[in-house]
DNA sequence: GACAAAGTATACCGTCCGGTATACACTGAT
DNA sequence: ATCAGTGTATACCGGACGGTATACTTTGTC
C-alpha cells in the first residue's frame, strides 16, 4: 500500500544482502512492483534512497543507544546497558546492522561510507562521552576515552560478528562476559 | 613493464579506494595504459583479477601472521608478536589492509566477501590455535578460544581503525596497551 | 628463418546502469 | 465541475558495464 515505505524496506533488504553498489534501482522497484519514476518521485536519486533509509533506521538505533548510554555513576552498569542495547538491535534488526557495518568499513570514497559517516560519528561520540564522564570517577580513564570507546565497540562488534555468523547466541551471559572482559581482561 | 603485476597494483589501489563493485575493468586497464584483452589474457574475469590479487597480498599477510603466532609457552609474548605483526601490515600495506577489512564486512552474497572468506577463515584459525594451545597452560581459556580469537582481533582492528582514520599512531606502546587491555582490562 | 606461443590492440557484443520527459489517473478542496 | 497536487506508468536517454572475436606483433625455440 505505502510504496514509499515498501521501497525503503526492499532497499534495506537488498542493500544488506548484496551491497549498495551491486543493487540497481531497477531491482528495487521490481521487487516492490512499481516503476522507476515512483522511486524517483519519493527519493531524488539512488543516493537519496540510501539516505532516507539511513535516516529511518539509524535514527531509531541512535536514540536507543543514547538512552542506554546515560552514565549515572556506575560504569559497569552503563556498559552493560549499552552492550545489551547493541545486541538487541543486532538481533531485532539484523538486516540493518549488517548493512551499517558493511557501510562503515566500505572505502572512504564510496557513497556507502560517505552516507554512513555522520551516523557513525554520532555513535562514537555517545560512547566517548560515557568514558569522559566516567573519568570523573575513575581518573585513570582520562585522555583515553577515544581508544576505550573504539575498543569497547570493537569488542561488542566482535561478539555480534560471531552472532551474525551463527557461531554465538547473544545471551545475557555474553553481555556480562563482554563487559567483564573489557573491564578486567580474560583471566578473571 | 610487467603488465600483469601493474594490473594487480592498480586494481589493489582502485578497489581499496572506491570498492570492488564501483570500479570497472575499463578503469583498471586505462590506469595501467593497456586494453581489456590484456587484462582478460592474464585473468579470466574481473573476479579472477580480484582473486589473483588476494592470492598475492593475502598470501604474504598470512605467512607473516602465521610466523608471529607460534606459541611457545608465553601467551603475552605471542599476542604481542601478533599485534605487532598486524600493526606492521596495516602500516606497510595500508591499501591492502583497508580493502581486506572492507571485503570482510561486505555482504555475504557479494563477490568481494565470497572471495575473502577463505583468507579470513585461515586468519581466524591461526588465532584460535594460539588460544587452544595456550589452554594447556591456562585452563580457564578452554572452550572459549573462538570468542577470544574474535575479541582479540576485534581489539587489534579497533586500534588499526583509529590509525586508518589518522586518530592514532601505532607505536610499540599501543602494542603493549592492546595486549595488556585484552589480558587485564582497562583498569590495570 | 620457420614456427608456435604469448601478448596486445581494434572494434565490437548485448545488457544493465542511473536518470528523465511526458502523459495520465486519482484525490481532496474549492 | 474544476482545478491543483500527488502518484504512477510508458518509453526513452546516453553511457558504462563485463566480456570477446579477430588479427597483428613480439618473443623464444628448433
Amino acid at each position: 500500500m505505502d510504496n514509499q515505505q515498501e521501497l525503503l524496506d526492499r532497499a534495506l533488504e537488498l542493500f544488506s544482502q548484496r551491497g549498495y553498489d551491486a543493487v540497481g534501482v531497477r531491482e528495487v522497484v521490481e521487487a516492490v512492483g512499481v516503476t522507476k519514476p515512483t522511486l524517483y518521485h519519493y527519493f531524488d536519486s539512488k543516493r537519496g534512497l540510501l539516505e532516507a533509509l539511513l535516516k529511518r533506521e539509524a535514527g531509531q538505533m541512535l536514540s536507543q543507544i543514547l538512552q542506554a548510554a546515560q552514565y549515572q555513576g556506575d560504569l559497569v552498569l552503563t556498559l552493560e546497558n549499552i552492550t545489551r542495547t547493541y545486541f538487541g538491535i543486532a538481533q531485532n534488526n539484523t538486516t540493518f546492522y549488517r548493512m551499517q557495518l558493511a557501510m562503515y568499513y566500505a572505502p572512504l570514497e564510496s557513497e556507502a561510507n560517505q552516507a554512513i559517516r555522520p551516523f557513525s560519528a554520532q555513535q562514537h561520540e555517545i560512547l566517548e562521552s560515557v568514558f569522559i564522564q566516567a573519568a570523573d570517577d575513575h581518573g585513570n580513564l582520562r585522555g583515553r576515552h577515544q581508544r576505550y570507546a573504539a575498543g569497547f565497540l570493537g569488542g561488542i562488534n566482535a561478539m555480534i560478528g560471531l552472532y551474525l555468523n551463527a557461531d554465538l547466541v547473544l545471551t545475557g551471559e555474553v553481555v556480562y562476559l563482554t563487559v567483564h572482559q573489557f573491564m578486567h581482561g580474560i583471566f578473571s
